[in-house]
RNA sequence: GGCCCCUUCGUCUAGUGGUCCAGGACGUCUGGUUCUCAUCCAGAAAAUCGCGGGUUCGACUCCCGCAGGGGUCACCA
């Protein structure tokens, strides 16, 4: 069996999104099942269309998703350059072939006398085939106009690796243009030399080349080039299961999930299950298992909307499935700047703290803030307490006193505070949601926060005393709350 | 409009003629875990399998038609 090679052949006009990065994935994951190679090749024939940057940004976000590639522009590869656009002198020579065996020609139309064509047949009400308008005498190519595919158009009828068998007729086939008057290739003559000349075994691409593949499987005809197992992807539907999803509606880059703090496997499982499951009840998959288990042909047909809910709940899975060492060398650039003064020790017992209810890691700074700041007495925390406030006001004040003389003698470890949190119950004859409460609230002035006795250790016996002494005060008669 | 693809709980999906009055997961709701938030556990609601015809003893599963959605008809990819 020949090498599984696939590729991943963006063109750099900007990042990319959950739907871009699938179909690199999807690819990827094919190459990776056998010892295959996964190429990344840039298609930037179209230089209008170019972004400063992209190049970059397209190769972190790859890389940065752990999808690796074993040739590409950056490293290259035996069968580089991996830029179109340092590929010309390939396209020109097949090119020459092609016009050699009377299957390309110039085409001497300006693109307005095209765009008449197009619009008297669209008046007329019947489809557009350039081939209709081909000259009968074509001048000599002479590379300042389009050079055109002479097409053989026929009925085909082929299996695609997701779709299965599809068959479509001659009036689906066209003369394309396979240079363009600028001299450079359009995407259509140039994936397909690329593709053969890098030795390409399966193409994986988005759904909206579906239409074009009969045109492409007359071009491998005519240059006499097998064609590569072809695998079409349904598209990722944005979130409102309209269309597909793009830039245009605010689709996020993906290196944007990275920078919130998504991470790379989570996002990874997620994506594969986008229009993918193995049949198993299985959800979460490492990467090994994606790689072992995923197959084109478990592929779903139909597009996938874009749940970001599901996404939110799987990287917290991820986050609590780490060891805290782990997930404390991740969580490194997403502390509050106040977290600067304190040691590793103490950050790291927070972060324990807060594994757990931590969905991304850009949520930190709001999950951990109190551990870092004084915040000022919130008087709403009490008044708006559903328990708390029904009791008389200087009744807490004095509970909060005896809790304060009892804390006092604490070493504050977890042991020593559960203890005395029970003594406090028993003695002041309070329910856990009124006593409890109102501690938490005096050390904290935080809506939410981790188990009491947890926090008040690791918040450490002077902070957490002089909190309370501060929410005393602000309690005194006389003084509003 | 032509051509092509798609259609199972709100969402992602399992399902290849009977074991499915349709299973799992996310989300939602309820209860439990000495306070809150989260986790975890238990439970609930949630699809007349797009619609209509066939074929068959029997269809979510096969066939036909229809409708709806999407894609594409560029010197963009």
């Amino acid at each position: 069996m020949p090498e599984i090679r696939t590729r991943f052949a963006p063109s750099p006009t900007g990042y990319l999104h959950v739907g871009g990065i699938r179909t690199a994935l999807f690819a990827w994951l094919v190459a990776r099942q056998t010892d295959g190679c996964f190429i990344l090749r840039f298609e930037d024939t179209d230089k209008k269309r170019e972004v400063e940057g992209a190049r970059d940004h397209l190769m972190a976000s790859l890389l940065q998703l752990g999808l690796v590639y074993d040739e590409g522009p950056d490293i290259g590869g035996p069968y580089g350059p991996y830029i179109q656009s340092e590929r010309l002198d390939s396209y020109r020579a097949w090119a020459g072939k092609l016009i050699d065996a009377g299957r390309a020609y110039a085409d001497p139309y300006t693109p307005e006398q095209v765009q008449g064509f197009r619009e008297l047949a669209q008046k007329e009400k019947r489809p557009f085939l350039f081939r209709d308008h081909r000259p009968e005498n074509p001048p000599v190519w002479d590379e300042t106009m389009p050079l055109r595919f002479k097409s053989d158009p026929k009925q085909y009828t082929r299996t695609d690796a997701v779709m299965g068998t599809l068959t479509t007729g001659p009036e689906t086939i066209d003369d394309f243009i396979l240079i363009k008057s600028d001299g450079y290739p359009t995407y259509n003559f140039a994936h397909v030399i690329d593709d053969y000349e890098m030795k390409i075994s399966h193409i994986i691409r988005g759904q909206e080349f579906l239409s074009s593949i009969p045109n492409y499987l007359n071009l491998y005809e005519a240059l006499d080039i097998t064609p590569p197992v072809m695998a079409t992807m349904p598209h990722v539907l944005g979130p409102d299961g309209k269309k597909k999803l793009s830039k245009r509606d605010g689709a996020k880059d993906v290196l944007d999930y990275i920078r919130e703090g998504y991470l790379p496997e989570a996002l990874v499982n997620f994506i594969a299950s986008l229009g993918w499951n193995d049949g198993t009840e299985q959800e979460i998959f490492s990467r090994d298992e994606l790689i072992h288990t995923f197959s084109l042909d478990r592929v779903q047909r139909s597009g996938a909307r874009f749940d970001e809910q599901r996404l939110l709940w799987m990287n917290g899975h991820y986050i609590r499935a780490l060891n805290l060492d782990d997930l404390f060398g991740r969580v490194s650039a997403f502390w509050q700047p106040e977290a600067g003064a304190y040691g590793d020790d103490y950050k790291k017992q927070v972060l324990g703290l807060v594994q757990e209810r931590l969905k991304y890691f850009a949520e930190l700074p709001a999950l951990t803030q109190f551990f870092f700041t004084d915040l000022p007495v919130e008087p709403e925390l009490i008044e708006g307490h559903k328990q708390l406030k029904k009791v008389d006001r200087e009744m807490l004040r004095e509970l909060l006193v005896s809790v304060r003389e009892n804390l006092a003698g604490s070493d504050f470890s977890v042991d020593d505070l559960t203890s005395r949190l029970n003594q406090l119950l028993e003695s002041s004859g309070q329910k856990p949601a009124v006593l409890f409460s109102l501690i938490r609230i005096a050390t904290t002035q935080a809506p939410a926060s981790p188990a009491l006795a947890e926090t008040l250790a690791v918040l450490g016996k002077d902070r957490s005393l002089a909190r309370i002494d501060t929410q005393i005060a602000a309690m005194q008669p006389g003084d509003s709350l």
